[in-house]
DNA sequence: TACCGGTACTCCGCAACACTAGGTACTCAA
DNA sequence: TTGAGTACCTAGTGTTGCGGAGTACCGGTA
C-alpha cells in the first residue's frame, strides 16, 4: 500500500478497533482477521495487538481471558462506557476531517 | 482539538498542502492563512513550514524565492510533475480509507 | 514419536509525523 | 523606538504503525 497510507492509519487505525469492538466483543485474533475481510489487509498482526494493549491500558475496554480449544487463552475485549466516548470523539473527528477533505477536493477537481 | 485529532492528521496535512498548492502557486505564511480559513484552524505555523520543507526536499514542488514589499521575501512553491503523482496517490489513498471508515460506520449505526 | 500448520498473544527497535516553543529578520506606523 | 504584521526556520519531544522476531498450545499426519 506504500509509506503514505500507512502514516494516513495514525490515529484511525484505533478508531476503527474500537468501532469494531463496540459492534460484539472481540479478541485479536478474530479482529485481525475482520480487518483482512474489510479490505483492511495491510494492517499485521503485532499492530492490532499493539493497538489493543493500548486501548486497554487507557481503560477504553474491559477484558476477560477466555479459554479456547485450539490454542492459548484468548482476551476478549468488550468496549465500556469510556470507550464509547472515545469512539464517538473519533467519528467527530473524522466526520469534521472528511467534510473538509471533500470540500478541497471538489474545489481541486481538474488539477 | 485534542490529541486525538492532531494523529488523525499524520499522512494528510502534507495531502492537503498539496492540494492547495496545485490550485496555485503559493508561499508558507499564505498556506497557512488558507488553512485557518478552510477550518483548520488548530495547524501551526512552524507545522506548515516543516511539511513544505519536507516537499520540497523531496521534489514534490519546484520553489521561487519572490521578494515582498512587507517582510522577508516569499518562497513560492509550485507543484511539479512529481507533485501532481503524489497528489494523485494521496486521493486515491484517502478514497480507500474513506470508503472503508464509511461502510464501518453504517454498519455500526446505533453502537 | 516427530513434525508441521493453525491458533493466539507479546516484545523490541525503527522511521515518520505533527507539535511545542522558541528564534531570526524585514517593514511600517504610532 | 517600540510594536504589530509579514515571512521563514529550527531543535527537541511524544505518539504511532511497521518489520521481524519469539513463545505457547493444540490436532493431525507421516
Amino acid at each position: 500500500m506504500g509509506k503514505q497510507a500507512t502514516e494516513m492509519l495514525k490515529g484511525i487505525l484505533e478508531g476503527i478497533l474500537l468501532a469494531i469492538i463496540s459492534e460484539r466483543p472481540a479478541y485479536g485474533y478474530e479482529i485481525t482477521a475482520e480487518l483482512r475481510e474489510r479490505g483492511f489487509s495491510d494492517i499485521v498482526e503485532g499492530t492490532v495487538y499493539a493497538v489493543l494493549l493500548r486501548i486497554e491500558q487507557r481503560g477504553l475496554v474491559d477484558v476477560e481471558k477466555v479459554p479456547s480449544e485450539k490454542g492459548p487463552p484468548r482476551k476478549v475485549y468488550t468496549l465500556n462506557a469510556q470507550g464509547r466516548d472515545s469512539l464517538a470523539e473519533f467519528w467527530g473527528n473524522w466526520s469534521f476531517l472528511a467534510g473538509r477533505l471533500e470540500q478541497l477536493r471538489t474545489d481541486n477537481e481538474g488539477n
